[in-house]
DNA sequence: AGGTGTCAAACAATCGTTCGTTTGAAGAGG
DNA sequence: CCTCTTCAAACGAACGATTGTTTGACACCT
């Protein structure tokens, strides 16, 4: 909390006219970064293919983590030292971020987009992919976060079996 | 300290007749729990396929996880509170285990078994997908973990392009 | 006797938080 | 223009608890 204080130059102490604990801190800190996420996803127009819109979820996604570290750091560690009634505000709406990716896979099965065995695990799987991003991504590094998220994306297509739209796959052939 | 020190009827204090500091017992942990990931790994035999090697990887990634997930959870997080010297042993062991990876990946996109476009991005995916599990897999659940296993054998095999081997994937078609 | 292991007590540092006081700016009344 | 009051914000010291660790005395085993 003193290392708070400092850095918006106040004395430790003096921080407690603002707030009312530092456990109210860190669920401000994890509510908004789950804000950044489901924001991205809400933002995503309801009329697209299921693999137009999880290309969207995807991007999305990862431009968080990148785009902010830190928030993404904490929104996946540190909710769970919030107390039990905080913790289920957080679990909470990280159950409805992940249900936009689960229910634009199930769509995808449901057109044929996709080809996927079970769709909560295949959702699992996609989604751990995404979140590990955050303990090797630097940004400022030799890749980009689009060279990233194009990668990506089409590695979770080819998890989810998508068939078609073989352009950007068929480069190298030696 | 002292919790450690109940947990072996002893008082707090007493813990230093046996141990350097808190740092020594954190590194002693997390370099056993590479120890667990690296056995798996080095125990594969050398002749196989790079389809069956990366299976039976896969194979002891989840063992490691889900029957240590305490081991797992501090291998993956708290190395990073050690002091740089010992946060370097830590990595590179991290990075030899990602090694056996990448360089079975590599050996089945020579063989043409695997079909991926950047080694490096395809290897961290998977690595990812796997490594999440900690996060989310509850032992005892309905989900076994020879069932997570072959699970995600073939979502990670789908992932590196696998043409072949239709024979666990094609059950339910409706 | 001579280690070895344990205890209880204490150590300095740090933790989140409280408290009485001071500060400084804004508004009211003359 | 000056005073007086008000009030939120900040200070700085202190609180009780907890942290990792050290110390010296005591008991046990060879």
């Amino acid at each position: 909390m003193r290392d708070l204080a400092r850095a918006v130059n106040l004395q430790g102490g003096s921080l407690y006219a603002h707030i009312e604990s530092k456990e109210e801190v860190l669920f401000e800190l994890v509510n908004r970064a789950a804000d950044e996420f489901l924001n991205h996803a809400e933002a995503i127009p309801a009329n697209l293919s299921p693999k137009e819109h999880l290309e969207r979820l995807i991007q999305g996604h990862l431009e968080v983590i990148v785009r902010s570290l830190d928030h993404a750091t904490v929104f996946f560690h540190e909710w769970k030292f919030l107390n039990p009634e905080l913790q289920r505000k957080i679990t909470a709406r990280r159950d409805a971020y992940e249900g936009h990716f689960r229910k634009v896979i199930e769509a995808g099965v449901r057109l044929g987009e996709f080809e996927v065995e079970d769709v909560r695990l295949a959702t699992l799987f996609v989604l751990s992919a995404l979140n590990w991003t955050y303990h090797w991504y630097r940004p400022g590094g030799p890749l980009t976060l689009e060279s990233l998220s194009r990668h990506y994306r089409d590695l979770v297509f080819k998890t989810l079996g998508v068939r078609s739209n073989r352009s950007t796959s068929r480069a190298n052939g030696a």
